[in-house]
DNA sequence: ATGAAAGCGCTAACAC
DNA sequence: GTGTTAGCGCTTTCAT
């Protein structure tokens, strides 16, 4: 009895079963022109019976794919896994679909799923982490998005000198003016920062701006308070240890991201150290981790929804080829929880 | 100079650079058919030149997508994070692209997903986690699931009865043994279960083979040894909140996954507990969770590798309709670290 | 071995 | 309003 919605239907079977043309078929399916009520009322009702679904391929041939390739570093990454999600999220709700791809670091393999998201005819490609975050851009790479950013709009969230893109990131300077005003504010003078590395733009800036508050606020520059590590749980451990050797042991220290802190947590935890009482630890990012963890850290959140949903909103209309901002930023926001506190009065 | 990739080159342009009809190039691009030497390479050459990938649409439309859906529960959980990443390097290895989709755990989302799937005429589709897993079919899912599968082969991680798709799963039963086993070799004899619920297949299956273990082992069953949670890190605090006030506290517990264990460790943490001193902690899935938290957990391991790429070697075998069993299992194995150890002396 | 031509399922001019 | 028709870029018979 009804539906048996058979091997691929077409619109040409609609048309024939519903006495019109499949070009009227067409038109109620894309809303695009007037259709007489009886006729647009016929088709719908055999669209229902049969259950049909247009093919977004051959759809995709004709004009164009709806679909948004997004390239992160690494999904299983906490933090580009909740950026991505809101993404797909925002993109859902505008009716695309979004093509996700791993670069895992391998600049060959990035590559291979740029060619990839040309080849399927993406709208447009949001790349979040990847190359595009590096400080000193690859000006070989910039060229190759260059050639791609011909045809499809690229929107990323680092910095790509010469690669014709839309960037939407994160106001580095205003976060770590947040965290440090925090820690000042806490009574903190004696103040690290760990976990990352300098090659990294996102880092740099963060660096920087550590640097220039410490002047600010009156705080002398120690060369052993900067510790640098590579992002992950295992650096972010080494990276407190070696906090731990310095000659005056800092009272407050700054992971980079919260898998550095974490692994700070844990050297802590091994070193016999309490935190906050003994030390305060303050991070960025606010993905998952820092709630998992004991005590739950004190830090820095970008609104991922916002951001993911503007990061789409941004690629699609560029898709579109309407006029946006070339560079935007995405405002952070504090989230205090229970890992900083007052430093301990100094023997 | 020389490549200028213009707008969208097709195989025309091609052929009348390399003087050949589009039907050569198509050859020499699919290597469907013998092409002389001369005329391939002066193809390849053209191809070289302008940097030319073929529209995977139009190929799409024609042939077939090469492109398999994926569906996860949440793709920030790192169990569905690690293993989806698993499917996409297999599928990427066999010319394949993955489209990623997240079911939230909302159902008419789940549909919304696996209708898309079918208007991409994606050529399988692989499902971790979502409603495939729940103990009890939905038969109203199945049948929507037949309705698609009639096209598109299903491969889940899941079972869903009356649905006709394959299954690759955890050997649940047998992942339990070893966790049971291992705590019994140490000692223990009073050993709670916590962080799950029995809707759940896995966790079913998992529970059946607790109760039935603790019989062969000699050990009594205790009602209150066994605590449901919702998979989450809080449900894991309460869990094993729940496991302190019984009048006897069990030596060791088994979590259903790693994040109720986290949330154990954390529950433990608070109420000043050791582990693995005071209790030993186990649990199962293997992700950089159970690495990095302190201490680092035993756990039980699915290979994640292997599972990804045989999840991917039954969807793509199945689209080219070569027969494939209907029902495989992965082996689980299990890794010890250091949350587990012999029981306490009992005062 | 190679070219001509039909077709995949849809959209969008273009007529009427 | 609605139907006819010509693509979109590729693959694949079918001839030769």
């Amino acid at each position: 009895m009804a539906s048996a919605d058979e091997q691929d239907i077409t619109i040409y079977d609609i048309a024939r079963e519903a006495g019109v043309s499949p070009a009227t078929v067409s038109r109620v399916l894309t809303n695009s022109a007037r259709v007489s009520q009886g006729k647009r009322s016929a088709v719908e009702r055999i669209i229902r019976e049969y259950n049909f679904k247009p093919n977004a391929v051959a759809r995709g041939l004709s004009t164009s794919t709806r679909i948004l390739g997004l390239m992160t570093a690494d999904i299983r990454n906490p933090y580009y896994a909740t950026l991505a999600v809101e993404c797909e999220k925002a993109a859902n709700e505008q009716g695309y679909t979004v093509l996700l791809c791993n670069a895992f670091n391998d600049n060959a393999l990035e590559d291979a799923h740029l060619e990839k998201f040309y080849a399927q005819r993406v709208e447009a490609i949001i790349q979040i982490g990847c190359r595009v975050d590096d400080l000193s851009s690859d000006p070989c790479y910039a060229g190759h998005i260059n050639r791609i950013a011909r045809t499809i709009p690229f929107v990323i969230t680092g910095k790509m000198d010469g690669a014709d893109c839309y960037s939407l990131r994160i106001d580095d300077s205003a976060a770590m003016k947040m965290v440090m005003d925090h820690l000042v504010s806490l009574g903190h003078r004696e103040i690290a920062f760990f976990g990352g590395g300098k090659r990294v733009k996102s880092t740099y800036d963060k660096w920087q701006q550590y640097i220039y508050l410490l002047g600010v606020h009156g705080l002398s520059f120690r060369d052993e308070y900067i510790q640098e590590g590579d992002y992950t749980e295992s650096g972010g451990c080494d990276c407190l240890k070696r906090l731990l050797a310095c000659p005056r042991v800092p009272s407050a220290a700054i992971a980079v991201n919260d898998y550095s802190a974490v692994g700070a947590l844990r050297a802590a935890h091994e070193r016999g150290l309490s935190i906050p009482q003994d030390m305060s630890l303050i991070s960025f990012d606010n993905t998952y981790l820092s709630e998992v963890v004991f005590p739950k850290l004190t830090t820095v959140d970008y609104n991922y929804p916002e951001y993911g949903r503007e990061l789409v909103n941004m690629a699609i209309r560029a898709a579109r080829k309407e006029p946006i901002p070339r560079l935007q930023f995405v405002t952070p926001r504090l989230v205090i929880r229970n890992s900083c506190g007052a430093p301990k009065r100094q023997p």
